[in-house]
DNA sequence: CATCAATGTATGTTTTGTAATACATTTAAA
DNA sequence: TTTAAATGTATTACAAAACATACATTGATG
């Protein structure tokens, strides 16, 4: 009797569940191209400091998602799915999504309350000042990419209503409200997925995710949103355009940033 | 007889490792904010999905670390590092290092070769041509905070010395070497530490760090420079100002970026 | 002081990772 | 064709980590 070909604990975060991520990471990353021959299971456990089994229970794992193509006296070879279905290219077609607007938003949390102490600090409130906070998940095509928290402040947060929020981009509700957005600070970095937030995006908990946070400043310098998003970096990537201006010495980059892309923060179609 | 106060197992790549690097995380990200309570040990175990004696091995190392308080009957509480010696606040601090050239590099590995397909592709090099590949790390104060590959076509490469890449910026070098560097488009993502990465880092594995790539074009939409960069976001963060522009309805942002962050690129000081 | 919720401690069980060993399959070289 | 080297496959016994549970201790709160 020998059923139950999916065999294999791999438990959550796992160690070779671990070495399964780091794997197709790397994979996705285009580390590896496809039939590139990666190596053998004795270097990789050495590499990842794991045992050769642990390092065999990730390559079952990767050759079962059709990943990797193993073969006994040959090696392990990368097949990057070609013909994927609609996960082809999402990175690049998100953007064009959130353009056109064929995002959705559902929204996990809302209340009034004191912000953390790094962002009223940020936005230069007194202490005690309340904010409206809001957690927001986006998705495309039914897929979550991004998780959003925005504080605004009560006062500001009072012309308009929880239902608005879900149907009218935040940043036409805040002009509304007689707000002259003047620019924005914005921060770019890198995080692991916590558990919440994991699984909000449907990642795995500990998976790396692309960290923004932007505080919004009207024309008299008051902070009048503060975002914290967060992305899945195989579904979101933030792109620019660089243009080499100044004179030689005084040399420096100038950005564009790619359409729609940044501009998510706080609409909440 | 009681010895050896740091009796924890904890093993690299471990649950309770685990744990660990998603607290500190949350911590430096200031989701805690200085002598807040954190969840109960319990309550904890339950979130990350792991039993009371794991996180409990994870708190330990916090402990350890100095990063948190623990006290029977009352609870765990954040301590922010106030009077930290040094470290203070390096990601506001290393901008100005990067841009006073307060920086070094160290280099791991120097060959040609063909390129990653990827690579190839975005560069528009026909298959078969070879690059110089040059893996360097940079260090600000003796410490590593990121982890560059860059890809040069051959010919172009030939212009200079291996020596010259060790003294020189990399974009005078080829602007020496007759190249007019156009533009460029850069990408941010965000990934995993892998174990190589992880140890020229000196991070751990599974870490999550920032991702950069670059194309370089010069004037003639030649790719001449790939880069591909990975930087630790505990001491790296790349950030932006932002002036939205443009009519009510076709409103979009413009972005300016932070002196020195995104500048650092080739450069091999 | 009684209660409650938190950390601290202890112990046995289960799961997971490791090490060692033997064997099969392919490639490439002799 | 033989041989050797490298890699993939499988099974075993063993060690380490994680789990579940129970209970003690401490500190805050009423």
């Amino acid at each position: 009797m020998k059923l139950d070909s999916s065999r294999t604990p791999m438990s959550e975060g796992g160690k070779a569940h671990r070495v399964y991520l780091l794997l197709r990471d790397e994979i996705a990353n285009g580390v590896y191209s496809d039939s590139d021959l990666l190596p053998g299971e004795q270097r990789l456990a050495e590499n990842f400091g794991v045992s050769r089994v642990t390092v065999r229970r990730a390559l079952e794992a990767l050759a079962r998602d059709g990943l990797i193509v193993r073969r006994a006296g040959d090696g392990t070879r990368v097949r990057i799915q070609g013909g994927g279905p609609l996960s082809a290219d999402f990175t690049t077609l998100l953007p064009q999504l959130v353009e056109m607007g064929r995002t959705t938003a559902r929204l996990l949390a809302f209340s009034y309350n004191a912000p953390p102490e790094p962002v009223r600090e940020a936005m230069g409130l007194d202490a005690g000042t309340k904010v409206q906070i809001a957690v927001r998940v986006r998705l495309a095509e039914e897929r979550p990419f991004s998780h959003l928290t925005t504080y605004v402040p009560e006062d500001i947060a009072n012309n308009y209503s929880e239902g608005d929020l879900a149907t009218t981009p935040l940043y036409q509700l805040l002009e509304r409200s007689g707000v002259r957005i003047a620019g924005a600070q914005q921060t770019v970095s890198a995080t692991l997925a916590a558990p919440d937030v994991a699984e909000a995006l449907d990642v795995a908990t500990g998976s790396a995710l692309l960290s923004l946070r932007r505080l919004v400043r009207d024309d008299k310098g008051r902070g009048v949103e503060y975002l914290s998003a967060l992305y899945r970096p195989d579904m979101f990537r933030l792109d620019m355009a660089l243009s080499r201006v100044g004179e030689s010495g005084a040399r420096h980059w100038e950005a564009r940033i790619g359409p729609g892309h940044a501009a998510d923060g706080g609409e909440a179609k």
